[in-house]
RNA sequence: GGGCGAGUGGCGGAAUUGGCAGACGCGCAGGAUUCAGGUUCCUGUGUCCGCAAGGACGUGGGGGUUCAACUCCCCCCUCGCCCACCA
């Protein structure tokens, strides 16, 4: 949960380090401006007391944040910088307005980007997104793709599941693109296939429906009267909605493609298993070696030819039952005949390109990011039209394009800024004609692409930020975020980083080296939401019970990374929380150590020095849940020596300022008020360890028969092989066991354990 | 359909990466304190047999490697997440 980062800031403060530990708010957008529309209020008014509240809220949990760096990306100074970053990328030709097929939310009456659509819903408020042709804004992050890949190998350090989606997010494939020409007109036709190995066994020509050239070629092959009713219907249909329904449905266009590698005429095909999205929206098909191409074909009476075979199998070319799509040998093929498969395919691809007839590509997966929303709460997008300059960059002297406060924000249809009578009015900076400012804003991703260099001169008037304090603090040591963010917010921030760095204003690529996800409070297994009611509002139990209460719970609960159920952590809420009454303990035995004058006791002082260690270990990990025990254990060996009627002072002192990044209220507390120390305990100097003290020096030898431990030993740490062989057999437990079976093997492993396996 | 991850007591979770399974805590049971509830303190608590000493079993299921497997390998089951007509 968050108070773990709050932790590790503390925690490295603690050690010496110069800690930035930031906040800041990424205010504008749907959710905010949406609830404040359901409330009746300004989505100013409401972000900004939900602000407060939520400021409040975490001073009250007691987290370390350097409030001074506050940042909200709804600020006019922040916002003129977010605008001035867009024509940054305007300049450079990575923002740019194109008309095109996107997603649009009908309930929220604004387009989203690939990313916003999850399973063909907005991401939002689960709404189906309709398709829409618009000409929007478009952040050019394509041309980034493969560094985006590539500097994930070696630059970062993040969880691997974090790593795999990006991956699978840019989607990179290999292949070739092969131009085929239509027969009847002569039109080349691009089509893209990670199988030019497959190029022989092509038996029919496939169309997307949005393909620009359908229309015609149906018009010339006279099929224009079936295929018009299935255009119609899947240009319809919105994009990402297209099921598995209509696997096998097509019409043929009555035209056919020249296949280049052969000569072969093959019909042509409009169907809507081919999507427009992917590839160049056409593709050849190999029913032999695809299986989708091999479901359509059987459908449609389509010829199926195997141009790979297992390899050392002599088998016919009878029609295969299922596509082949493994390793294997060439055949049918022409000049490749006997080349092995998967080798082939870069020979096969040279080839092409030899004889003008295609050549090695690659294509990734990735779309561009489109920007442009059609709603009120965002930064609008510094452009002005001219009639005759067309797209004009607002000069960055005339920064911020300020959003107005007077206006009819609800949405509908189009942006609500277009509705103001007179905002969009301007002047053309580059010919003082009367012009239009661009109504749509930015989406919200775009404000919290870039705040984290922001933090490192916050007040800056004359720039975005300061790259001097940029090199001095970034790129973040340690960031953490739930899962949610593993595509949006760390790929756009990515690509960010690398315009900037690719711009010479920053010095790094990668903004984020190291990344920990931390997972998400939830309630009765389903996540926590304003609909369902089951937001469990952590002031209940402050409260109660008080910050650190709060915040033990979270930390000891479980590891980082998991979720919490908060039904099943809480328990009876007018019960003492069990961290609690462990902190209560802390106080009575650091009391009773401060009373007492005599030293720790030896194995206490060891214990000591070994809790250290291992926290030490633990924090840097985000491993607070062990952390925590380390201490809990601690702790009840201070009271065993204490009731002993030892002293525990150098326990006490360890154990307040090993608590102090965890439950800094009551560490604070203990180191002053309890222990008398007259500075707070937050900037004191993390407790060192004594290597000698922290080894162990006496551990329990196990001695196992067969496997099954017998009987346990105490002995010297530094016990040697002969020594623990001798105890072992001597053990009286161990020859009851053993029985009187010959002995066959020892196997000795000091100090831990000795293992004696029988003949039995 | 593809990819990734996970399955350990009644519950949350530990286990130095092949070496004592269940640390620490919650819960529960018994006891002490208390008029009572709560608090606090002590004891016990994986399952089965046994008064006990002790023994057997035990990390989703099945097989394997090893002196030794929660941990490594193969097959299966269940759950979670991501992508999904990706050519």
């Amino acid at each position: 949960a968050f108070s773990g980062g709050d932790a590790v800031a503390r925690f490295q403060a603690m050690r010496g380090h110069n800690v930035l530990h930031p906040i800041g708010w990424d205010a504008f957008g749907l959710p905010a401006e949406n609830a404040a529309i359901k409330r009746g209020l300004h989505p100013k008014e409401w972000t900004y007391a939900n602000i407060e509240q939520q400021a409040r809220s975490f001073r009250r949990m007691g987290m370390s944040f350097d409030w001074t760096r506050r940042l909200h990306t709804c600020d006019p100074e922040y916002y003129r910088w977010t605008q001035w970053l867009f024509l940054k990328l305007f300049e450079r030709g990575l923002a740019y307005r194109k008309n095109s097929p996107v997603n649009w939310c009908p309930n929220d009456a604004t387009v989203l980007a690939n990313e916003q659509v999850i399973q063909g819903a907005c991401e939002r408020c689960g709404t189906v997104v309709e398709r829409r042709d618009l000409t929007q804004w478009f952040f050019k992050i394509t041309d980034y793709a493969q560094r985006l890949l590539d500097d994930m190998d070696d630059l970062v350090d993040w969880p691997d599941r974090v790593v795999t989606m990006q991956r699978n997010w840019i989607g990179r494939s290999e292949g070739a693109s092969v131009t085929f020409t239509i027969d009847e007109t002569g039109d080349e036709v691009e089509v893209f296939t990670t199988r030019p190995d497959t190029l022989w066994g092509v038996t029919f020509f496939v169309f997307a429906a949005e393909h620009p050239l359908v229309r015609k070629l149906a018009e010339i092959g006279g099929t224009l009267e079936q295929v018009e009713p299935l255009l119609e219907r899947v240009l319809s249909t919105p994009l990402t909605a297209r099921e598995e329904a209509d696997t096998k449905e097509g019409v043929a266009l009555g035209v056919y493609a020249v296949n280049p590698v052969n000569g072969e005429k093959i019909p042509c095909y409009v169907a809507p298993y081919v999507l427009m999205e992917y590839g160049t929206g056409a593709i050849m098909a190999v029913p032999g070696h695809d299986q989708r191409d091999l479901d359509f074909a059987r459908q449609h009476g389509l010829a199926v030819r195997v141009v790979i075979r297992p390899e050392g199998e002599d088998r016919p070319d009878e029609e295969p039952i299922e596509a082949w799509d493994h390793e294997g040998v060439m055949v049918n093929s022409g000049p490749f005949d006997g080349e092995r498969s998967p080798e082939s395919i870069a020979k096969v691809a040279a080839w092409l390109e030899e004889q003008g007839r295609g050549r090695a590509t690659v294509t990734f997966r990735l779309r561009d990011w489109l920007i442009s929303r059609q709603r009120y709460w965002g930064a609008p997008i510094p452009i002005v039209h001219c009639p005759e300059h067309g797209e004009v960059a607002v000069p960055e002297d005339q920064l911020p394009v300020l959003l107005p406060d007077d206006v009819d924000f609800r949405p509908g249809g189009e942006s609500p800024l277009a509705r103001h009578p007179s905002w969009k009015d301007a002047t053309c900076p580059k010919c003082g004609q009367a012009a239009t400012r661009d109504t749509d804003t930015m989406d919200t991703f775009v404000d919290s692409s870039w705040y984290f260099f922001r933090y490192c001169s916050p007040g800056d008037e004359t720039q975005a930020f300061n790259p001097e304090k940029v090199g001095r603090w970034m790129p973040v040591s340690q960031y953490t975020g739930g899962v949610e963010h593993a595509i949006l917010h760390l790929l756009y921030s990515r690509f960010f980083t690398k315009v900037l760095h690719d711009m010479g204003l920053v010095s790094f690529t990668e903004p984020f080296p190291r990344l920990m996800n931390q997972g998400q409070v939830i309630y009765g297994g389903a996540s926590m939401s304003k609909t369902k009611g089951n937001i469990v509002e952590p002031m209940p139990v402050v409260e109660r019970w008080g910050a650190d209460t709060m915040r033990l719970m979270m930390l000891f609960a479980s590891p980082f990374e998991d979720d919490i159920d908060w039904k099943l952590i809480a328990g009876d809420p007018d019960r003492r929380p069990g961290v609690t009454s462990w902190l209560g303990r802390v106080f009575a035995a650091a009391g009773e150590a401060a009373e007492r004058d005599a030293v720790d006791p030896d194995d206490l002082r060891r214990l000591t020095h070994r809790t250290i260690r291992g926290v030490t270990e633990d924090l840097e990990r985000f491993r607070f849940n062990t952390a925590i025990s380390k201490l809990q254990v601690l702790t009840n060996e201070m009271r065993s020596a204490l009731d002993a009627g030892g002293g525990a002072r150098e326990a006490a002192s360890a154990l307040a300022q090993m608590l102090a990044p965890l439950a800094p209220f009551a560490a604070e507390e203990v180191w002053r008020e309890v222990l008398g120390n007259p500075a707070s305990v937050h900037v004191s100097a993390w407790p060192a360890y004594d290597e000698d003290l922290a080894r162990e020096e006496r551990v329990t030898m196990v001695v196992q028969v067969d496997g099954k431990v017998r009987d346990r030993i105490e002995v010297e740490a530094a016990v040697s092989e002969e020594v623990c062989r001798e105890l072992a057999l001597a053990s009286e437990r161990a020859i009851r066991a053993i029985d009187g079976r010959e002995v066959r093997q020892v196997v000795v492993r000091p100090p831990r354990l000795v293992n004696v396996v029988t003949a039995g």
